[in-house]
DNA sequence: GATAAGATGTTA
DNA sequence: AACATCTTATCA
């Protein structure tokens, strides 16, 4: 099967639908020549209007990269010890991005169920904020996956944050074993 | 300069 | 259910 590196102008467009859209894709992982990948089973999105996103409150230094055009990458720390991996989204001057939740192991990875997991696995840390994802030449970059049928596709409330928490964003694909838990 | 809270994961 | 642990944003 040959897999197609993303376009940039798939980032390029509504926040949810590149969320939805993730689903199915695989992220690689290119460690100098080791070779990681995994399916995106579990995403969520995050706007400039949405009072639990980063952007939220405007362009401070952390949200910047938010607000840069799509097709690159957003990492961020949580709680002191645990990486985040996002990939913005839109056009430049909108601040908004999708996060990754987890991840089905295709090769080299293992536990990726959980958006700290999964960077922990994967050594992504803050030197991969920024990085453009959609060129091989990148240690992290994303391939076209498989098409998830409307039908598989979850819809639901996302997981960990206090402020917006009752807004329909996160997506995951139905009965899939990877996807965190609660 | 100080302080409070956080898009989490592990352990008990 | 508690805790580990530190950056970021928001004050003063």
């Amino acid at each position: 099967m040959i897999l197609n590196l993303i376009k940039k102008e798939f980032f390029l467009r509504d926040t949810l639908t590149v969320a939805k859209e993730l689903l199915g894709c695989v992220i690689v992982r290119n460690d100098n020549g080791l070779i990681q990948k995994g399916k995106i089973v579990e995403t969520e999105a995050y706007t400039q209007e949405d009072p639990a996103c980063h952007a939220y409150r405007g362009k401070t230094k952390r949200a910047l990269t938010l607000y840069k055009e799509g097709g690159i990458s957003y990492v961020y720390l949580i709680y002191g010890m645990y990486h985040c991996l996002n990939f913005v989204a839109r056009e430049e001057d909108y601040g908004s991005a999708v996060l990754i939740r987890a991840l089905e192991p295709i090769e080299n990875v293992e536990n990726t169920n959980g958006p700290g997991k999964l960077c922990r696995e994967m050594k992504i840390d803050r030197s991969f904020n920024e990085i453009n994802v959609c060129s091989d030449e990148s240690p992290v970059y994303l391939l076209e996956g498989d098409k998830i049928p409307e039908k598989n596709i979850i819809t639901t409330t996302r997981i960990g944050i206090k402020e917006a928490a009752d807004y329909p964003w996160r997506f995951y694909i139905k009965d899939n074993k990877f996807v965190s838990k609660k």
